[in-house]
DNA sequence: CGGATTTGACCCGCGC
DNA sequence: GCGCGGGTCAAATCCG
């Protein structure tokens, strides 16, 4: 029962499409364990749906009336991307996306915990893309096995990565959301590496890439701070974690059935 | 001394 | 084909 001084479990719900090779999936994410040393994150978050089609109508009805049901403000707009504006930057964000801005106007735990239960009553569909992930992790770590020896060996690697890559495009499922704080990295209960840092165009600030320091687990997220705002901090996640949040706080906010079958 | 971070180079998709 | 821009690698470096 060492539970964390300052820090809360905060479970967020996100829907997102996720497009196989011939026919939508939805999938439904959920259990979102952030762990904030602050309190700023109470301000405002913002939860960024991608989705490969058009028709998320159904998914954000459902989100809007979870939202409603716990007295918060949402706004959903639909827009393009700032950073993949018609213009010529980022060619391969050109999917649509849908920004819902969740502005609760009271302490957050409340609706925390409410999403919570709501997550509780609503049922989790299953994850159809658990075999593709599989599929894709093999894929890929041969492919960085490829990767890593054409630094030094040559082109044959690269062909055989090549014609690995042109089978299918890892397509991992990516949510985002944007916090008011302080701090770049959020401990979200995960170990992560920062393994590059890049300063992307039309951004004074660079944008940082974590990824999972578990072996098996392949988990990215990119953190960078909007220039206008430098106290807001997006954090997008892409992948699910094949093991629990190797962390000291876990059993105080019952991760249970939930965390371990959705992270 | 082991693991995380830094940081310049490289890869790769895509638009022109 | 070339250049651009974002993502990744990995040697060097830092840090506990
Ligand atoms: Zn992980």
């Amino acid at each position: 029962m060492s539970t964390t001084s300052s820090s809360q479990a905060i479970m967020n719900q996100s829907l997102f499409y996720h497009q196989d090779q011939d026919q939508d999936q939805l999938g439904l994410l959920s259990s979102f364990p952030v762990n904030l040393g602050f309190n700023n994150f109470a301000a405002s978050m913002a939860i960024n749906f991608h989705n490969y089609n058009n028709n998320q109508l159904p998914a954000l009805k459902s989100f809007s009336d979870l939202s409603a049901s716990s007295s918060s403000s949402l706004a959903i707009s639909e827009a393009v991307s700032s950073t993949n504006n018609n213009t010529t930057e980022t060619p391969n964000l050109t999917t649509p996306e849908t920004h819902i801005s969740f502005t609760p106007h009271k302490p957050i735990r409340q609706d925390i915990s409410r999403l919570l239960s709501l997550h509780r009553s609503s049922l989790i569909n299953p994850w159809a893309w658990g075999s593709e992930e599989g599929e894709c992790k093999r894929s890929e770590g041969e492919v960085q096995y490829d990767r890593h020896n054409h630094h030094q060996l040559g082109v044959s690697a690269m062909k055989m990565k090549r014609s690995m890559k042109g089978r299918r495009k890892v397509r991992e499922p990516r949510f985002c959301f944007q916090t008011l704080s302080d701090v770049d990295v959020l401990d979200d209960g995960y170990k992560w590496r920062k393994y590059g840092q890049k300063v992307v165009k039309n951004t004074h600030h660079p944008r940082s890439y974590y990824r999972c320091t578990q072996e098996n687990c392949r988990v990215k997220k990119r953190v960078e701070r909007l220039a206008e705002d430098p106290r807001m901090v997006i954090t997008t996640y892409e992948g699910r974690h094949v093991h629990s949040p190797s962390n000291d706080l876990e059993d105080s906010q019952a991760p249970s059935q939930l965390t371990s079958f959705l992270w």
